[in-house]
DNA sequence: ACCTATTAATAACT
DNA sequence: TAGTTATTAATAGGT
């Protein structure tokens, strides 16, 4: 993927093979950062050069990487068995808290509660991301109106033909169009029929689970606390 | 670099993620390969898929890089080293890992990527929610905005007022008012002295950090899963 | 460092 | 899970 083809194999040359290591040692960082991101993956890489220069990258951290490398290597994962193994779980959990506390951070941010510390960027970084999840949150929300509209309304379609058989079987076949009845007889339910202007709509909709957006339950300390 | 391009996040789709992390682990694993024999380096990689599978590359020996990793890090992390009490931090470690899963279950409704399970009324509650907290950003903003043009119009008056002692040293003490003199002399910076039109501000604001509002960084699984 | 012709990687599709 | 192909991304060689 250059000017020309090259073989894999160490370059001779000491200036090209400089240059094409600081080339490509940033193509792998960049890959295996996406990968991590792309697939949720936890990844990490370590690169020295010839020079011993390290170069290093760690979705998470490098700690936790190496940790889990080893202990996936150990393979004796008998839970209760290992002895002196508290080191590790400390990190884990250190590193899982972290998470947390950034997550709640972030959260409450989105919340609104905590705003104090931010800049005029930050905030308005934050509201375009808010303005940009109400929309997501809107459009879907019209799409399932707009589903459970066509829904009734194709019930309705379907009543309004039994309707139809109904009255036909009360009142014989003629007068079809039933020009001078007084039987009730509904007309579908008017939507999606020709007349899409913007009418409100005031359905009461069918819901399978009343379970609101519920926000995470809060955090109850266990002795343990962040810096 | 396909049919398309992709944003660098979480693929949301699990089949398409599976694939695409298969192609790209691969891909990646190439490319460390081939650094480490093109440019004479030492390479290591390490990446647990989502499931927690592992897949590593070391151009020597993952025990050589690591070790060189660490001393090349020279880490000193004391933790002073408990009993056998694995179980209770196991259990501490899954009370927060259950946290975390539900706080980012819900950020992903509320960054709008995970909507799909949702009913309208939990869709109305999400928008709500979205829409006070915008409301609460724009104040804190434009809050923020009011304090620093307070502050402008502050040093505005200030060196308005140097001006105009200036201007008394070097053409004397008589025309105060400066009614007929062609020496440019601001006026304070208009704001905030009796028109409070909403005239169009365009100042450049100082910013402190330039870190914008940033998502937590994604989690990845220890080999514990929830459910 | 920057440029660009080429090759390599890969996203969407089968 | 394994091919195919249209596109994008990476990069080799040159300035």
């Amino acid at each position: 993927m250059g000017r020309g083809k090259i073989q894999i194999r160490r370059i001779d040359n000491s200036t090209n093979r400089q240059v094409t290591f600081s080339k490509r040692r940033n193509g792998l960082l960049k890959k295996a950062k996406e990968l991590a991101i792309l697939c949720d993956a936890e990844v990490g890489v370590v690169i020295f050069s010839s020079t011993a220069k390290l170069y290093d990258f760690a979705s998470t951290s490098m700690r936790s990487v190496i940790d889990r490398y080893i202990k996936s290597k150990e393979e004796h994962n008998q839970l209760g068995s290992s002895s002196s193994e508290i080191k590790v779980f400390i990190n884990i959990l250190y590193h899982y808290l972290q998470q947390l506390h950034n997550l709640q951070e972030s959260h409450r941010q989105i919340m609104g509660e905590e705003l104090s510390g931010l800049t005029v960027k930050e905030l308005q970084s934050l509201e375009n991301q808010l303005e940009i999840s109400l929309r997501g949150v809107r459009v879907k929300k019209e799409q399932l109106f707009m589903d459970e509209i066509q829904e009734l309304n194709r019930k309705g379609d379907i009543i309004h033909q039994e309707n139809v058989e109904l009255y036909r079987k009360v009142y014989g076949t003629k007068d079809k169009n039933g020009t001078n009845r007084n039987f009730v007889l509904t007309d579908g339910l008017g939507i999606g029929e020709g007349d899409d202007s913007d009418v409100p709509v005031n359905l009461q909709l069918s819901q399978p689970q009343q379970q609101h957006y519920k926000a995470p339950s809060g955090t109850t300390k266990h002795g343990l606390q962040l810096h």
